[in-house]
DNA sequence: TCCTTTTTATTTGTCATACAAGAAGGTTAT
DNA sequence: ATAACCTTCTTGTATGACAAATAAAAAGGA
């Protein structure tokens, strides 16, 4: 579920190792750090690999690291919580009823918006990107290539807004689908519901009209939430 | 304007110069990098100083390394443009009007639905920090001080979501306003303009009135759009 | 006794050097 | 012509040493 490939230099895996245990809670705002020294031992890696790993986290916002007192774990309210690590980090060990609430709040947020702006102002390119994405969803032989390509066509529709500081906000979207497509019954019947959806948003978005692109798109995430929640209820998450 | 602190470390002095370089263009993608060891010598640093401020780079999606092949600058789509250093460095020489057209865009869909959210989550205490806010504004004796207050305001609603996603967007919202202060006219009338409705919003928020919330801040928000496109048709900006 | 100044101890910050690992591009053998 | 093998260049990692910063303790003065 969603890699995060730089677990292949010695710096990267020791980021995974510790951003996810402080955003895992094993880690606690507050809690200072063994020395670099000390840790790097701990860590089977040398104190320039495990101060790479310091200066990523602490680009994160994860940790604060001053001399003679040490490194110490910052409060959540400093995590650059639209991270795509620190929402990977968050969903690793289950996440919870109320992160599953603020991811749809989200989304709510974003996506209709989004959809309005690529109606204005998405161009011929970017129309077939999203014409191609829909098209994978409905030739999907398997879930996971419709997830892929539901993914695909989200992104699409962010992209087509030609403002780039709401692609970025992809991670956000991809972390909800993700735990969406976790969480919610696997079944063709729960996927499939959601594609007049997506066609209505293309047919908007090829028209031209921004609010039925957002009404649509709309009513596509909310779908999501109570989709959701009749899941959740079922079985009874934390 | 935007104060980042890490310029006091070494490393963070060179994470600046080259992040500075990077987003404002004078380094472009897929340029590649001189070597470590002849840029360290270049920025007058050592290789180790270097490599940490280039993995922080990386975290933030500037650059990529590869052995043998060496450090290239990524396209624009990977930056992670809401971190507040990339957002700031756009900013550093004179933002273009596309880009504060980008950020007024992003104020229009966030704030609005912060603000609707702010009046259905918020506590007491989150309410009482958008009181001082106000009155930090009413109060304010000169235009600095009432940027601060205003910046806490737009804060202290995102804050009142309970929504830390939310939050973390509001580096976007200070750059925005950031520009804004800068870009608008600057004195007292073009300001207190809006005080009407920043109370207003704080009125909606405390009566639990989602919908006020949200097309009262709509109009604030659209009205420093017009306020802008007035200032810069005015001074001819590109 | 209380406050100010100085010292000290500890931790991060920086440096220099050496070697390991990986990968692109050319070389050789088949 | 193709495939396996080298060469070589760059990043990745390790180590040891010292500089700088600063919290905490010690010393000095009112």
């Amino acid at each position: 579920m969603m890699k995060t490939k730089s677990a292949r230099s010695l710096h990267g895996h020791v980021v995974q190792e510790l951003g996810q245990r402080i955003v895992g809670g094993k880690l606690r705002p507050g809690d200072l750090l063994p020395r670099e020294e000390r840790l790097a031992e701990h860590m089977e890696v040398s104190r320039t690999a495990l101060r790479e790993a310091m200066k990523v986290l602490s680009a994160k916002g994860l940790v604060e690291s001053r001399p003679k007192v040490g490194t110490r774990v910052r409060e959540p309210r400093f995590w650059h919580q639209l991270d795509a690590d620190v929402l990977a980090w968050r969903c690793a060990s289950m996440p919870t009823e109320d992160f599953v609430q603020k991811l749809l709040e989200m989304r709510e947020i974003i996506e209709p918006a989004a959809a309005a702006s690529a109606a204005r102002h998405c161009n011929a390119e970017q129309l077939e990107r999203l014409e191609m994405a829909f098209a994978a969803m409905e030739n999907a032989a398997n879930l996971d290539e419709w997830a892929e390509a539901d993914l695909d066509f989200h992104e699409a529709v962010l992209t087509a807004t030609n403002n780039e500081l709401l692609v970025s906000l992809f991670s956000v979207i991809e972390t909800a689908l993700g735990t969406f497509f976790v969480l919610s019954a696997r079944t063709a019947k729960n996927f499939k519901y959601s594609l007049p959806h997506h066609q209505k948003v293309l047919e908007a978005i090829r028209r031209r009209q921004p609010e039925a692109a957002r009404r649509t798109m709309q009513r596509m995430v909310a779908d999501s939430r109570s989709n959701m929640n009749r899941q959740s209820r079922g079985s009874g998450k934390g």
